[in-house]
Formats: structure tokens, sequence, C-alpha cells
DNA sequence: GTCTATAGGTTGATAGAC
DNA sequence: GTCTATCAACCTATAGAC
């Protein structure tokens, strides 16, 4: 049932594996050391050996995956040309979290670090989501030219924050809407979630305060 | 600077304000009881007199702050009569959590209890925030009804995304997008949420999978 | 109702044998 | 590199004096 790639993993990386699933499922800080170690059926000392320190591996665990992600994102924005649609830039972003196979335990993890401002993105976001920011917004605003640089912005936290909602809750939407919604369907997510996105971006212009 | 109506505010209450305002910046198992007596000015086994356990208390803490808000979701619904627009509806669900001024530390509790869908949400959705989903997508599906309740479900998630990525980040939005966008000017993150959500739930249905 | 004192358990991290 | 054994610090929860 499990993918293992690899039939005898290292230590190093069984540990990251079983972090990867644990943190995702239950957090940083309801995550034991003896949770994690218990799991890879590795010995306690091996995480402090491996790595230095239980923050040491949260990160080890986030940049191994992130970057792949990130850089596959540019990859995709890159290859639909130098003047993409709105749904391009759309699916270029988040194509490689709904769509792609080989992520493991990873979704719910990143749904959660993206959650959670914490002293981890304090510390991944300037390096690694900065950069990548910048590129999707100026790729917004060149499909979009009547935007501000602002309502970009907006627009682009609101995209997140619908992607960020569907990782976390990913095993608890189906029960919850009554078998209604099925996001392990991710052609029909992803294409519900850029179709959303998309009409979201390509709302007017707001120029003041509406009233109902 | 703090808002504290009270001049003299019971213990039990101390302790609820305390603890709000912590589990919302830190968490639930970042927080220590010690945190929470040391930040209320009162003694550690006070919060074991007036509540049970430490997970007791925080259901206090949600349940305190989620019923007004839910009530109040309801009261502008209602009040916008039969047949509301999807802007209407829109707004009955984001004012009472982005207009509304006497929160206090809830909407980052909010957004973090949203964004965490453990063993508290299990037990305060069906009671809390089934009914009231129920009622909104009702209100959806007859302002648009050529939307499945399926693709209703889909952008009622994606709505509720958008939200509580703006809550949980509310403090760290403005230095991340460079001054661009700051969430303490209410009324602009309302109009920029509810024109994108608008938009979204208005964008055409959803027939096959597109591809790019 | 509020305090002190402490029980009873878990945690992250390390020392040192092999 | 991997193990056992253990430390010091922290936690929640409670008992019992006032």
């Amino acid at each position: 049932m499990k993918e293992r790639p690899d039939v005898k993993a290292s230590t190093k990386e069984k540990i990251l594996d079983a972090a990867e699933k644990l943190f995702g499922m239950n957090g940083f800080e309801a995550t034991s050391l003896r949770d994690i170690t218990a799991a890879a059926e590795v010995n306690l000392a091996a995480v402090n050996y491996h790595f230095q320190s239980k923050e040491a591996l949260m990160e080890s665990v986030i940049s191994r995956r992130i970057h792949p992600v990130n850089r596959r994102r540019l990859e995709l924005l890159d290859s639909a040309g130098e003047n993409p649609t709105v749904e391009q830039v759309i699916r270029a972003f988040l194509a490689p979290v709904f769509l792609e196979a080989n992520l493991g335990g990873v979704p719910s993890l990143i749904g959660r670090v993206l959650a959670d401002p914490g002293q981890f993105l304090k510390k991944l976001f300037p390096e690694e989501f900065a950069p990548l920011t910048r590129r999707f917004a100026e790729a917004f605003g060149r499909a979009l030219p009547e935007l501000t640089p602002r309502e970009v912005a907006w627009r682009m936290h609101f995209m997140i924050g619908s992607m960020t909602h569907v990782l976390l809750w990913k095993r608890h939407i189906k029960e919850m809407s009554g078998g209604l919604v099925d996001a392990s369907d991710r052609e029909g997510l992803m294409a519900e979630a850029v179709a959303f996105c998309a009409a979201g971006f390509r709302a007017p212009v707001v120029v003041g305060i509406e009233r109902s």
C-alpha cells in the first residue's frame, strides 16, 4: 500500500519519511521524537546524530519537499510561454501540489506549514517563497494589466488560501460534505480550483467600498 | 493600548482572555497552562478549578466566540431577504470575521482552529458548523441555480480557505508583500475578498477536464 | 476561591559503551 | 553509526492548607 521506493532506506531517510508523515498529521508540537523514531523503527538517539535538534529535523523535512515543488512551478510557468493566460499561471502554481503523484505525505505538511506563520516560515519565506511570489505576481500582472499590484497580491493570497485549505482538509472534506465532494478526484479538484481562482482574478477592479 | 472592557475582570474571564490570545498566537500544543496563568496574572491551579482540563479550557475559549459569530452570519443572511445575491451571501459569511470590531484575539484563533482539523473540530463541527454550512449552501444554490450542489460545496471551501488564510496571516501580510497589502484596512480587505469570491462563485460550470 | 507544594509523566537532548 | 541508559527540564493535574 505505502509507496516505499527503496527496499532498504537509510536511517536518515526513514527518519525524514516518518517525521514528514507525523508532522503533517499531528503538527510539530504534538509530535514527539519518540513518536518519530518508533514509526521509523530506528533508535531515538539517531535523530540527534543525523540532525542536531527537532527543529533542524523539521527544517530538513520541509526543505526536502518545498524546493522541488517550487522549481516545478517555475518550470510550468516558463513552459507556458511569454504571455501565459491567467488559467495557465494558476495551473502552474497549483498543479505541483494538486496533481503530481510523488508527494507522499507532504500535501498536509505544506498546508500545515502555510497555515502556521511560526518560526519556520520566517526562515523559509525569504529564501524559498519570496522569489517565487515575485515571479508569479509579475506573470499575473502581465496577464491582467488592469489590476494594481496591490490587487494582484490580494488575489494571490486568496488563491493560496483556497489551496491551503484543501490540502489541510483533504481527508475530511468527503465526510464533511456528505460524500458530495471528493478531494481524491485530483483532476476534478484541479478543474474546480482553476475555474474559481481564474474567475476571481478576472473580477472587475475594486474601486471603492461596496455596500449591500 | 489593549482593550480591557472591565476594570476588574473575574479570574475566569482573565483566564479565557489570556488563553484566547496565546492559543491564537502560538497554537494549542505550544501554549502551556503556565504561560496562560502568567499572562492572566492568576494562579496555576485556578485553571483546573474553573475548567477541568486544558482541553476543556480550549473548548470554552472557542465556543465563547464561535457561536456569536455564526449567529451573526445567519442574522445577516436573513436580513438580506428571501433571494439574496451572491455578494450578499458572501458578505453575510465574511463580515462577522472581517469587519466586526469586538472580536479581540479571536480572528487568528478561528483561523487556527479552521486550519487544524484536529480533535476540536470533530466535536465542534456537527453542532456549530454543519447547520451553518447547510444554510449557506442553500442560499448559494438559490442565488446560482446553474451550479450543482457539488460545485457549491467546492466553491464554499475555496471561500473559507481564502478567509482562513487572511485570518492566519493578518499580522504578517503587510511585511511579506512589502507594504503593498494591509489587512488592517478592513473595508478594503472585505471589498477585495467579496469581489474575488463572488466572481469565483459566478464562474462558468466546470463540465470536464480542461487542458492547458 | 485562591494559594503552595508536589505527584506523576513526558519531553528533547546527551554521554558513553560497542 | 547504532545502541542503552539517563539527565534535567518541562508539562498537566491534583491534594490540601487557608
